[in-house]
DNA sequence: CGCCTGTTTGACCATTGTCAAGGTGGGTGG
DNA sequence: CCACCCACCTTGACAATGGTCAAACAGGCG
């Protein structure tokens, strides 16, 4: 279930932004008091109302960040790989408020909050990485809330899908990190929402067989965004 | 439009909980750069795209923020006296993200950026309270997400109503802070969704006259809130 | 007193969630 | 290697929530 950090472990974690400009001892200090759990996809890794005794790394895989039920719900944010999460239950409530699920198999590494705090207040280049990371927290968050409030369900998934697109505005094809139900979850919808959507955006041109989507004009998507009912 | 600081503006300062623990000098930097503007209500104090110069402290008044346009938007969080606003925008991106509104007429204080950020970096105990603030918004704004992602209007309503009752379970009287339309806004619902919400209530002992809302039994409010679709 | 704005109400409509059923595809075991 | 099975996905019909439009109403401030 648990096991001791490896110095690979603490090659990744000295890789992450949060943790690359810390000094050597803040840094030994964190490594040496966490640990690495192994998660298998759908794996809950705390719920909310848990008490929040630990900060969280994800070394490989991704982790679901929502409020709500197992049934019903809403997803805050997904954790990529080099990203943490469980901090601002950790640094001030004690209590986690959302529940974190993992999305893929993975490896997660999980700091104890006290040393996390201590860290804090003893390595001010530390707090400021922590001021940076929860700034892009609020700020994707808050991304997230004005998408699902203002956007229909055919312009999320446009937006969704044009975050893959390539610098220039050429066509594209990607397959789709993960299930669509999921997909559908983080984008605020049903999965039947979800696919009739897809079907939508296959008038604009775009194909998609299983997983994988051809966007063959990334432009016309990005139009269809932009005017989401600026004037209802 | 502007004016200098006095030192009743000075005392305000330092009674809020973020400029509370500043060495004087920091305080005095942060006293001395700033200007206090009076807002009148519905002023424009930022718009999302503007350059992120400065990071306010009301004094007076409140303030709205929110995604959107002035027609169609969603509302993140209200800004109350003693609270501060554009802390993320000028601490990351350079850009303010969000429009922040006057609710009331009211006194804010400008502080800027740089100076804030010079403030962060000198003073510790600083950078804790700034991090402690982040970690609040970053809680309010997801609750708001969750709220008017899961809930349905009704209940929405309710537990707002809630969120002004007294620590016992007494019946309660109230006086909205703002027009039924606004509150409807931040509860992302249209003022008639409003109107509609409320008569619901008052079918679970509540009654309203104009802005005075008397509540009965907040219990059965309380509990409507509780049960929302958990099992949908 | 009268305007202007906020509020309520009713009728209607659009979007999305829900339920049910059928299709598809990939992996497993015979 | 094939067939089956299960989970995922799609589709259709339907219901419900909430938004929109329009009109009546109320209340505060000149």
């Amino acid at each position: 279930m648990d096991r001791k950090t490896t110095l690979h472990d603490r090659q990744e974690l000295c890789g992450m932004a949060l943790f690359s400009n810390l000094t050597p001892q803040t840094l030994e200090s964190i490594f040496l008091a966490s640990r690495v759990n192994e998660v298998v996809n759908h794996a809950v890794i705390f719920g909310a109302g848990q008490s929040a005794d630990d900060i969280f790394a994800v070394l490989s895989g991704q982790v679901q960040i929502y409020r709500g039920t197992d049934v019903k719900n809403a997803v805050l944010f997904v954790v990529r790989s080099g990203e943490v999460f469980g901090l601002r239950s950790a640094l001030t409530t004690g209590l986690y408020t959302e529940t974190a699920e993992a999305v893929s198999n993975g490896r997660i590494l999980r700091i104890p909050a006290s040393t996390f705090r201590a860290a804090v207040k003893s390595d001010p280049h530390f707090a400021e990485a922590v001021i940076h990371a929860l700034s892009q927290r609020l700020q994707s968050v808050s991304d997230q809330f004005e998408r699902i409030q203002l956007m229909p369900t055919v312009q999320r998934l446009a937006s969704y899908l044009i975050n893959f697109a390539p610098g220039n505005g050429d066509a594209y094809e990607i397959r789709l990190p993960f299930e669509k139900k999921l997909i559908a979850r983080y984008l605020g919808m049903g999965p039947e929402s979800f696919s009739r959507a897809m079907k939508k955006l296959k008038e604009h041109g775009l194909s998609c067989k299983g997983r994988n989507v051809h966007i063959r004009n990334p432009e016309t998507l990005r139009a269809l965004c932009r005017d989401y009912d600026l004037t209802p």
